[in-house]
DNA sequence: CCCCCTTGTGAGAACGTTCTCTCGGAGTGA
DNA sequence: TCACTCCGAGAGAACGTTCTCACAAGGGGG
């Protein structure tokens, strides 16, 4: 005998307002005010109404009263990819605001991919939500994000700026983050620098070379990626170090195993650098995993500065020195700002950075003069 | 002068049926029919209602669409923290299954707390939500989740199981894996073994203590960290090693400063274990971080074995032993067990045990037999 | 030639809530 | 006592879509 409740099929209709007033022996108007606190009910018929509406174990159609009312009370985050704990913990932070102001968040993961991300952010706006927090695939093409703009669904950027988009963003300095990291290494004494890095799909290898070159111009200060190859390059530069396009390795983003053979690439070169910035998490994994199957010694034979200041970043030995942010900051700081802009706020969208810091620890060190170039 | 497009005020009237119906000189029933692919409408109309579609830049409104036929193409997922990266990657499984089949999730962190978890359900029950997966924190006290199947919203439980309700649910087998992770250690020779983990704040230490001794008799077999003890305990008795209360080291969950404490207060027993089972993986990563802190080397000095196969535990050195299990799979499979209810499948509520795997690493070692008891 | 069936279209109801409008009655001040 | 206000209550519209029903035109078969 299969149970009626497990399944779909079970569903007795639900009791409306009318069914409640109906119990009450009210009209449909007063029911509605005796539960939804709006408009004048004398006591005597509000109890009474609330009794019935708990005998019914009645509970309000928010579908109805979007339909109404206009607003959902539902916003919507699209992220790379939850599995990745940035994104997660991102999300955690949104999670916590909107919560607190009574509103739910739908998830959407573009795995960095623009077509993904414009379906999602169709589908979001179809749901009627009422704001959008966005890690962006693509700086420049924003017409979809445009479109919620214009719908009045204000879009908050995290994690990717765009110079296109009046939007608020929240971010880090990437180039200076980068900047600090190798700075780092160079003051140690360290010349000859690798890089490694995940990017999105969307970025042209031809326009990665330039980047690496320094001959880098996109327009309005773009991803992470890019700007934080900027910052390699501007500290190389300032140091006088020589920077060559075979130092900086990357892949597309997804593509772990690809990471570790570019890691294993870059030791394996002719002149293989002294140190490297591993400029994400990924690459810090995979850079590290790839000096360990080597059987290099950290920091002896090779340093390493990492990004994201992940918890197993204290726990491998030796202890990494990276570049820390605060995803969970960064999600609550968005998510504030699009409660902002849900509330009526319409200054012109502001770009909000978030510090990094450079944790330096054990993974990094000093290189003797004479190894020198 | 500020941008009306960044804020909320700026949303111009969205076009309607009716508006769209107006630019192409027809009727609304028409022009719904045309855009909605339904009923019967003449090519010619169809493209006409179309044209005038994309001229308008319409988009449906969602709400109004499941005000009408009753679906809102909406999950929701209520797991503890989604910045726990298992519970991240089980969000992950759900979502790529929900996309599949056309749906969203909206997501809800219950911080293991059951008000919350009620709350949260009622909430995704008003937003009319047509299914729900639920990491649930009580697993007798399941009223608000009863309520919804006699909504007929479908729930489907993940992670733990509840003997009270009807409803699928996805887990592994706790007492089978932990048992199996301690045997592991008792075939290497050890005698006193430790247990460390995290139990939820509804856990009374009475009843843990119980558990503890074996004496423990929980309805329906309950959760994990319950579950696990149990496998200790049967594991420890098989192999006739003495389990006593002062080896058993819990704390509740989300307070990890803690759980060192208990970590480092099991090192400091009198006759401290040669070996210890941490069964969650926060536990994993407290024990791991006690020990490295006390100087002692693993396997030398004292043995592991973690739960979950999270990236770190090849990262570290020596590399761990754990028991693996999948996330992502379980969030997937509870997605589609969703989504077979969700269609109409009502036979009685399926307990799915998902593998979890012994991966053998160098985190345990044998131990002499001159040392043991 | 008429009837019936098919096809294409329009009018209007329905979903469940909120909100506006109206109205009766009670209370108050002149 | 009358006019006015204020409060509580009900009737009904509105939100935007889908869906049922009715109807008109056209074609084919008897």
């Amino acid at each position: 005998m299969a149970s009626t409740k497990t399944g779909a099929q079970g569903g007795r209709r639900r009791p409306t307002v009318a069914d409640v007033a109906r119990e009450a022996g009210v009209s449909v108007a007063t029911a509605g005010r005796a539960l939804g606190d709006y408009g004048r009910v004398g006591d005597a018929l509000r109890d009474q109404v609330r009794a019935a509406a708990a005998r019914l174990d009645y509970s309000p159609n928010g579908v109805a009263r979007s339909m109404r009312s206009g607003g959902t009370r539902t916003i919507g985050f699209v992220g790379v990819d939850i599995s990745n704990p940035y994104f997660a913990t991102a999300m955690r932070g949104i999670c916590d605001v909107a919560r607190k102001e009574g509103y739910e968040a739908i998830l959407a993961n573009s795995d960095d991919r623009l077509d993904i991300e414009r379906a999602a952010v169709k589908v979001l706006l179809e749901k009627q939500i009422e704001g959008i927090v966005v890690a962006p695939n693509a700086v420049i093409d924003v017409g979809h994000l445009q479109r919620a703009q214009e719908l009045g669904v204000p879009v908050v950027l995290l994690d990717r700026h765009s110079g296109v988009l009046d939007a608020d963003s929240v971010v880090i300095d990437n180039e200076a983050a980068a900047r600090e990291a190798v700075s780092h290494l160079l003051r140690l004494g360290h010349r000859r620098i690798g890089m490694l890095l995940c990017v999105d799909p969307s970025e042209s290898p031809e326009l990665l070379r330039r980047a690496g070159t320094g001959r880098l111009e996109v327009h309005g200060a773009a991803r992470p990626s890019i700007d934080r190859i900027r910052g390699y390059v501007a500290a190389m530069d300032q140091y006088g170090a020589p920077t060559a396009a075979e130092l900086i390795r990357y892949t597309v983003v997804g593509e772990a195993a690809h990471l570790e053979r570019e890691a294993e690439a870059l030791l394996d070169l002719p002149e293989p650098p002294t140190a490297v910035f591993a400029a994400d998490n990924v690459a810090t994994q995979g850079l590290f995993t790839a000096v360990r199957g080597r059987g290099l010694g950290i920091p002896d034979d090779i340093s390493m500065v990492g990004f994201d200041d992940l918890d197993w970043t204290t726990l491998v030995d030796p202890p990494l020195t990276v570049v820390a942010q605060s995803p969970m900051d960064m999600g609550r700081i968005a998510a504030e700002r699009l409660f902002a802009r849900i509330k009526g706020d319409d200054s012109p969208g502001e770009r909000i950075i978030l510090p990094t810091e450079l944790i330096v620890r054990s993974s990094a060190a000093g290189r003797d003069a004479v190894h020198t170039v």
